[in-house]
DNA sequence: TACTATACCGAACGTTCGTTAGGTTAGACA
DNA sequence: TGTCTAACCTAACGAACGTTCGGTATAGTA
């Protein structure tokens, strides 16, 4: 293959196709995700993806680039799975059906990915601070898009007025980002998560709620803030 | 007074004598609910309790023994709230107003006994199996109160059928230990929080909801599954 | 041929970890 | 008075940690 690396000039951890590289994400996202992220080890990561410990350092800065670039892994893959069912919709559907379908796409999205968005949802890691810099505003991204849909649906009507968005949208995030601790897909369907979650927290809803128009305003409909830079 | 220093660092000496091993346990779940088991080293603790490492040892047998500790505070902390919160009830209750004072008080137990709770809510620790022996018991105990309490207002049909049990039991209960992770009780009542919830998840119910009887079988009504073996 | 870059390795670095050993002090009690 | 005990200390243990260093084997390029 002519040129066969593309590979960026710089930084030791550009972009590149290495089997190995991806091997290691995946075996120390595995530990992450099921032992934390201070007790796994490098030894015992790089142990499980066949190499020694030095050699992960000719393919990551540090351990703590490894996580980094999980969390970041994660976050894509939720953002792409929304964005594209988003796009799917027909240009008017209604807020509930806008905000239900993202319900379902986030959770197809972290259990399509389970060890990447797991090691994510419960990340509790004092991070330093350059790293925050990578991935804070990657999750406040997030974050906003959620925030401006719901006060979208709420300006529209949709959303019953005693539910301020302050509380909701780190509810109904919590809520999906905690299946991952202890949602089992070999033991049932995720539609049936999916369908469960968006029963119950039919409570949103203003009561005289599917039937109606309640037209949004179809302009300003939830930007997309999820786009990639 | 020789004495020179019994203590120089630390907080007041009001509390000292034999409160150190309280302090330690307040110390450490503060620690490990911010920063994670494996990252709060036990120097740490110790320097942040007004004592040293080794002192710690005469108060409880290793690290784990003190982590043990703590889940076992936060889980008596909220099995006695909700038990506490259901014996006020009236004795014919609808299962909706028992389950949704649970809710209130799980949320209550959780933020007002906040770095012990959010220490067991996150646990990510993967125990030796002798301390599991004594924790493990305690969480399904809860667990199975739950279970419980949903399968009978299901029998008494106030729950949409089409909810399993299966799922709406770590729905909950994931969706309310999760508040850990965010709320922020200085930033706004806890009250709200739990409005905003039960509000929020008001799809769980039948929808001709919360006027008539449909009297549960009054007996058989909720065991005691939280009592204290 | 020599040059270069990639991928890997064994061995070791300095640090921190949980834990233990041995000793000192202060107060309670005989 | 002497004895006992709880509470605390300093110093050190071995193990594990993330990381670095110097070297080797391979393969593509000139």
């Amino acid at each position: 293959m002519a040129t066969a690396d593309p590979r960026e000039a710089g930084s030791p951890d550009a972009e590149r196709a290495s089997g190995a590289r991806d091997t290691i994400l995946r075996v120390a996202a595995s530990l992450f995700s099921t032992k934390g992220y201070a007790e796994s080890g490098l030894r015992e990561i790089a142990e499980q993806a066949g190499i020694r410990a030095s050699t992960v350092y000719h393919h990551f800065a540090s351990k703590e680039r490894i996580y980094e670039e999980i969390i970041r892994i994660a976050i894509d893959g939720i953002a792409d799975a929304i964005a594209h069912d988003l796009s799917s919709l027909a240009a008017d559907a209604t807020p509930r059906l806008r905000i239900e379908t993202c319900i379902a796409a986030h959770l197809r999205a972290l259990h399509a990915n389970q060890p990447f968005t797991s090691t994510n949802a419960q990340s509790r890691i004092k991070l330093p601070a350059e790293i925050n810099l990578v991935i804070g505003p990657m999750r406040e991204r997030y974050s906003n898009f959620w925030r401006d849909m719901l006060d979208e649906a709420r300006t529209a009507g949709w959303i019953k007025p005693e539910l301020e968005t302050r509380m909701l949208r780190p509810l109904i995030l919590g809520t999906l980002n905690r299946t991952v601790a202890w949602f089992d897909p070999t033991r049932g369907p995720l539609e049936t998560l999916s369908r469960t979650m968006i029963t119950m927290l039919a409570g949103i809803w203003v009561d005289p709620a599917p039937g109606l128009p309640a037209r949004v305003s179809s302009k300003a409909k939830s930007r997309t803030v999820l786009q990639k830079e």
